[in-house]
DNA sequence: ATTGTTTTCCTAACAAATTAAGGCTAAATT
DNA sequence: AATTTAGCCTTAATTTGTTAGGAAAACAAT
C-alpha cells in the first residue's frame, strides 16, 4: 500500500488550488488522461480528505470590509483557553484563531468593516474572564493572501 | 442605478463561500429560482469582481506542512518596502504578506514542512538589505481558519 | 397616470459535462 | 505462474448548464 501521490495527482491538486471550479475536461487535457479517469482521481483525492473543501473567495474591499487586524491576546491560565477559543471562534469577524508560542497565548485575524466595529470587538473580548492583555496590528496593505500549498511531485501523504 | 445586492445574491454568495463547486440546480432550490436565473446571477457576481476566484482547500497536515508561523519583520526605511515585498511574495511558503501598524513594518504568515525549512527561510530574509529584525510566533494549534466574509442582506457593494 | 425601457424571470430546446458500464492492460499480490 | 487489483480507455446514459424567446415586473420619462 503506497502512500505517494503521483505527478498527475499533484497537477490536478495544483490546478484545483488555483481554479476550484475547473471542469474535468480541462484538467483531463492538462494531465493527458480521459475525463472519467480525472473524475475518479478527484473523487479519491476528496475521499482521502486531501481536499477539505472548495470555496468562493470574495473581494473584501467590494463589501466594505476595510479593516483587517492581527490581535495578540494573552489569556491567563491554560484552563481558560478552551472557553476563550469557543467564544471567539463563534464570531464571524474572526477569520483565524491560533494558539502560539511567544508572548501572547493566541493570535486572531479579524476582519471588520470599520474601526468602530473593530473597537467594539476588542472591548468585548477584554471583558472576558482570563483575557489580560491584547495587542493589535492593523493591516495597511495586503500584498499576498493565499492558502495555496506548494505541493510537489511524489508527495507522500499522511493517512 | 442601484448598487445593492438583494437577499438572493447574498444567499448565492454565502453558499458559494461554503461550497465553491456547488451546482446551479442546488443553488436554484435554495433561492427558489430557475437554473438559468441562478446562472445569470452567478455570471454577474463574477463579472462585477465580487467573486475573485474559486479554490480547493487542501489539508496541510496531510501534506506534512506541520509548521505555521507568523513572522514580524522590521524593514528599515519605507523606500526598501517594495523590494522586500517583491522578494518575499515570490516564496511559495509565504501565505500572507501585509504591511502593518505598530512595531514591525510587515507581518508574514508562513507555512513550512518543518522547523528546518522555517529556519532556513528566516535566515534568508535576515540577509536581505533593510531587514533589521524579525520576531516569530509559531502556531501550536489552529482553531479557526477561514476566508468566509460575514456578508449580510442588502449589502451595498463598491464599484 | 401612461408609455416606453430595462431588468428579471420563466419554460423549452439544445449543448456540454459528468457518470456509469464494460472491458483491456499492466502492475501488484498470492 | 495464476489471480487479483488498480488504472485507464471508449461508448452510452444521465445530469447539468446554456441559449433563445417571450412574459411579467420594476423603473424612468413624459
Amino acid at each position: 500500500m503506497t502512500n505517494l501521490l503521483d505527478e498527475t495527482d499533484i497537477k490536478i491538486l495544483n490546478h484545483l488550488q488555483e481554479d476550484g471550479r475547473a471542469q474535468r475536461n480541462t484538467i483531463a487535457d492538462i494531465v493527458h488522461l480521459s475525463v472519467p479517469s480525472v473524475s475518479e482521481r478527484m473523487r479519491k483525492l476528496e475521499e482521502k480528505g486531501l481536499i477539505i473543501n472548495y470555496n468562493a473567495i470574495l473581494d473584501a474591499k467590494k463589501f466594505h470590509f476595510d479593516i483587517t487586524a492581527f490581535i495578540f491576546v494573552e489569556v491567563d491560565g491554560s484552563e481558560r483557553y478552551s472557553d476563550f477559543v469557543e467564544r471567539v471562534t463563534e464570531h464571524p469577524e474572526v477569520m483565524e484563531c491560533h494558539s502560539i508560542t511567544g508572548d501572547g497565548s493566541h493570535i486572531l485575524k479579524v476582519r471588520t468593516k470599520n474601526t468602530e466595529s473593530l473597537e467594539k470587538f476588542l472591548s468585548l473580548i477584554q471583558t472576558w474572564e482570563g483575557v489580560t492583555r491584547t495587542r493589535s496590528n492593523i493591516v495597511l496593505s495586503t500584498f499576498k493572501e493565499t492558502r495555496k500549498l506548494p505541493i510537489e511531485n511524489a508527495e507522500d501523504i499522511k493517512k
